[in-house]
DNA sequence: CTTCAACATTAGACTATGCTAATTTGAGGA
DNA sequence: TCCTCAAATTAGCATAGTCTAATGTTGAAG
């Protein structure tokens, strides 16, 4: 006998684990992925996306509107979350105790986060000290599922003088996340927005306390996402 | 374009790895695995081993003689004990680090061994101070694919006190292997020798984790070749 | 030397996942 | 309104891996 997606309980592939983790943050504002978005993210073909849209659609772990895109249900999201969850914690343990470099983590991650059973992860996780944040300054979700869902500003966008707490890093590429370690630019950082250039010009910011100025430009502001920061707030310590 | 193992270099499936590591065990001391045992050991069906073995055949993993069994290839003894290097230092990172006791970690193992890099495989076999020898005493391949081969010492020649794994039965004699397997005798049982009588006469030894005792006649002892297990964990979960 | 049972293999079907090529759909521009 | 084009879908095929049922092989017992 052979396990299918529209038994009960079916275990979940790789690959719809990878198509739920790729729509959940495609539709993460709340709208419709797209099929073409959701073929790019998984470097396959847009047809590929539409055979397995129909599987997971019959599955009950996403909505579809055909031309239109898809959504997660209910199920599909806590599937998407406990994928999340799992990259995160790894991308966290291999960082803290194996000495992983920033770069490097997210592609052991990907592959593991299919292979690693919850109780490994809650392992993990607890020699962390049950972390929120991971290296990139993602929210972890909860074992059950839930996850702190921030509002964030892109550096590129925040108004002069904001003070900021940079939370995300929004690309996976390893050149760009290398420049932006030795610049000292990493999730948790507080920094000041110091001037902008007109016309959508370079950012120029300060990092908190020590006062070092960087200049960012607007190509690579536009992925550095940031939490606005009181000004009054100065008790923050970090995590 | 679709990867086949036919390929030059084609990435090997969880399945090939499978299959290479069943042929590896079962083909230990230089004999042929047999289809039948490839498949109890892997809980499929046999004629998914023959046609599974048609494949690493073609990929020249193994060498088939058809209605006999298969045996490894250079290539495919390598690949095997990368995932037997996995698989050991994967047990022994999780129960050491991370709290896992050994009834539990082998089905863990048994599906990261598929997803981790070499890196991360280096990287804990550093964090653990690049031992050579699993908890079951079993030595752990280096990275480059040299195993320690495991002396086999005769029953009749054993140590009394010795824990043992047999390994071999070295006749072909019917009635015997008929006899030892009555016995329970069959390669892979551990056992203990408690007891010899002076002036080289019968063995007594007792079944582990069973404790059923059996003696053994100085004649019978010299055929059943074992590997001397060091004492050093409880609970063997097998590999 | 024949027969038979155990083991191995082949035949044929099915799911999951991917691809390319062809077709359909829907939304914006003329 | 109608047309066109990009996006989505369907059609058709391939490979990996699994299964059951049917068929072949081999070696051991009589």
């Amino acid at each position: 006998m052979h396990a299918t997606l529209r038994d009960a309980n079916p275990p979940l592939t790789r690959s719809v684990e990878d198509y739920l983790k790729a729509i959940y943050h495609l539709s993460n504002q709340g709208g419709f992925a797209a099929t073409s978005d959701i073929a790019a993210m998984l470097e396959v073909a847009p047809p590929s996306v539409s055979g397995m849209v129909k599987r997971l659609s019959e599955a009950g772990l996403i909505e579809h509107v055909p031309y239109r895109g898809v959504q997660l249900t209910a199920q599909g999201r806590r599937a998407a979350l406990r994928m999340i969850r799992r990259h995160r914690i790894l991308e966290l343990y291999l960082t803290q105790q194996l000495g992983y470099d920033w770069g490097g983590v997210h592609a052991e991650a990907e592959r593991l986060e299919h292979a690693v059973s919850d109780e490994l992860i809650d392992r993990m996780a607890g020699a962390l000290g049950n972390p929120q944040y991971d290296p990139h300054g993602d929210p972890i979700p909860t074992a059950t599922g839930e996850i702190e869902e921030a509002e964030l500003v892109s550096l590129a966008d925040a108004g002069v003088g904001t003070k900021l707490e940079l939370r995300q890093v929004g690309t996976q590429d390893p050149a760009r996340l290398r420049y932006f370690a030795d610049q000292g630019l990493t999730p948790g950082v507080l920094l000041t927005v110091t001037a902008r250039q007109p016309f959508n010009g370079p950012t120029t910011i300060g990092l908190v306390p020590s006062g070092d100025p960087r200049v960012v430009g607007r190509e690579l502001a536009l992925v550095l996402w940031c939490r606005e920061v009181p000004v009054t707030d100065r008790g923050y310590a970090g995590r």
